[in-house]
DNA sequence: CTATTATAGCTAAGTGCTTAGCAATTGATA
DNA sequence: TATCAATTGCTAAGCACTTAGCTATAATAG
């Protein structure tokens, strides 16, 4: 059964027959996988009026247990994302009531952000149906199977962050680019 | 050894105990990894003054072999985004002359991309050390293990996508959504 | 042949992210 | 204690995508 990346891969040993691209084959899948299984996930979210980036802030609430209170900068570490990007989410979640803003006593420069009872309603029901969703894609595989994709997962996750604070990767390759020139 | 994944799971067992959320332990680590590598991906495009969607474009048309030539609809499918952001990247590769639109002979709508000698010199000169940083990643795995990991992953794009395309998913959760009312 | 429908590529407007830069408060240092 | 630095959360501007809607050409139906 020969796929997209399959297609790919036979047109590289065409064109670059003495280039070894076999490891697009397993990060061109990855990639692929993950959009694969987001896009899906987002069919769920929709049917509760959401999208992966406000499910994503009101389960982290939720799960942070009651009194269902953090900070944005926490919700900003906790999704990868910049705590602009978060600002810009509660502004949204907070116009429909799903998140308040409330002063943090502790920190005159800081808030919680607090998931209102309809947002806690809302998330409370969409919760489990997104899990089920999740678990129609991952019980294709076995327990074992699981266990080993997680295992494989995380080894090329390690991978890919190690090193990736040095320095070095910004140097230029100048000779590269002198016809381009690129004035922004 | 436990990571952000491990500490969400962690948080749910203890808010919900009652729900099974060894689903996210998947795919959790799957969007997370994909994340990670793109990143990674993205250093060695910058070395070339480029961003992954650009050598997308270039590389695409460099392995479609010579002439190096295709149409946008073909760039899209291949991309898996809408023909109008194809248009878009051509707009800023066009301008800094890596790439150049012709008229299709074949058909008085279309346009053929063509690469430039420049686009060319460029993307002969990225696709080397771009595979070589998806190796420095993949090699963590042994030539067995990456050939599991394929599998499983075809197998999970495989769930994700199967029956995507169902018209049932488009069902309202009105009872759940009543008090947000969100009018758009 | 003409009328209709489909296709190809584009721009415009909207969305959600990014970085840059702001005001306010806190923490560290002399 | 006064000052300087770091942190917090925000808006503004830029960027790459999306959908909607446009024009032009091709394919199809009568």
């Amino acid at each position: 059964m020969t796929d997209q990346v399959d297609r790919i891969l036979e047109q590289w040993s065409t064109e670059k027959p003495d280039l070894d691209v076999s490891p697009m084959a397993v990060i061109g899948r990855l990639s692929r996988t993950a959009l694969a299984v987001e896009s899906r996930l987002a069919a769920t979210f929709a049917r509760y009026g959401l999208d992966a980036s406000s499910f994503d802030v009101l389960a982290t609430l939720l799960r942070s247990g009651a009194p269902y209170r953090i900070s944005p900068a926490a919700l900003a570490r906790d999704a990868m994302i910049s705590t602009s990007a978060v600002a810009q989410r509660l502004n949204k979640l907070q116009t429909r009531g799903l998140v308040s803003r409330e002063a943090n006593p502790d920190d005159g420069r800081g808030i919680l952000v607090a998931l209102t009872d309809a947002g806690k309603r809302l998330i409370d029901a969409a919760l489990a149906p997104h899990v089920e969703t999740e678990r129609t894609i991952t019980q294709i595989l076995s327990d074992d199977e699981q266990s080993l994709l997680v295992g494989l997962l995380q080894r090329i996750n390690a991978a890919a962050t190690h090193g990736l604070n040095e320095s070095a990767q910004r140097t230029q390759v100048a000779s590269a680019n002198d016809e381009l020139s690129d004035p922004k």
